[in-house]
DNA sequence: ACCTTATTTTGAGTCACTCAAAAAACGGCC
DNA sequence: GGCCGTTTTTTGAGTGACTCAAAATAAGGT
């Protein structure tokens, strides 16, 4: 191999490089893996985010992904999700505080930029003595598929 | 026995009574006893009853209490909460879609009756396929007991 | 009191992580 | 470019919080 040139230069590869030097991360390939699996894949699981790193690095283990993810996310380069009775899942748009929808059938989760204007429900009424620091909203309901699917039901006799 | 009076009338114990009887949930000692350790105790997680349950009921199993927070939660007397990073806990309190308030650092939860006059954030922007059924919010920061608490630092040297 | 069905108990199994120790990889320095 | 100390990753085991299934028991209508 070439010693000077990147050995394969993926598209907006120094990108990812900078942020994790950005955090004062070292650059190494599991994370810059994570960083290209989570890439366009919004609310991905450590699993799948596994599985892909595969694809490049055979080797990478299970807890190295959960590692990883783990310090990305603590230094806030990724936002990771735990809607109730699901697994946790990690998304690359962090700094917006956006909200969520998870579909009570299939569990597909959007992404929702809240309405109002101003943080919502930041300012609980009672408890003042509690100071919050964020307001996650989680949004239960149906996707646009699962609407459009016929009723669920116990038997189709 | 006799055959009339109530064996063991706990206070509120036909209101309990009552209130499975209305979902068509037959009454058993187990589902009474898990009925009565929630009261008063919001939050409560499914070990924390079982426990609470024993007193009453030596033999009562851990899976017999998942058994029937499940069922209740399926009729709707008691709600499920399970913010990210936690157990589940459930609650007595229902019907008003109220909001949690979670410490983060030591994990209390408390009630949020949302400012807000009409539901917040019930209606998302973008995301019109989504159909909202529920607006779930999740405030994080710390509770009174812990902004008074020294910080909390990695040696005390 | 009986009988059918709903519940509870017993016992095992799974999922989604977390802990710890050993091996390998970074990257600043000479 | 090679060395070295420290950070990461790998390997392997362990845990918490449930869930599944089959057998035993309890409700409650008749």
């Amino acid at each position: 191999m070439s010693t000077s040139a990147p050995v394969d230069a993926s598209p907006v590869g120094d990108q990812l490089e900078a942020m994790l030097r950005g955090t004062g991360l070292k650059v190494t390939q599991p994370r810059l893996a994570v960083l290209r699996a989570l890439q366009g894949r919004p609310h991905i699981s450590a699993d799948a985010v596994v599985a892909l790193v595969r694809h490049e690095l055979p080797t990478a283990s299970l807890q190295s992904t959960y590692n990883v993810l783990t310090a990305l996310a603590e230094r806030g380069l990724v936002r990771r999700i735990e809607p109730a009775g699901h697994a946790g899942r990690y998304e690359l748009r962090v700094g917006d505080n956006h909200h969520h929808a998870v579909c009570t059938r299939c569990g597909a989760i959007t992404d929702i930029d809240c309405a109002v204007g101003h943080a919502p429900c930041l300012t609980p009424s009672g408890a003042n003595d509690f100071s919050v620091m964020e307001a996650e909203v989680t949004f239960w309901g149906q996707c646009a598929d699962c609407q459009n699917q016929p009723q669920q039901n116990e038997a189709t006799s």
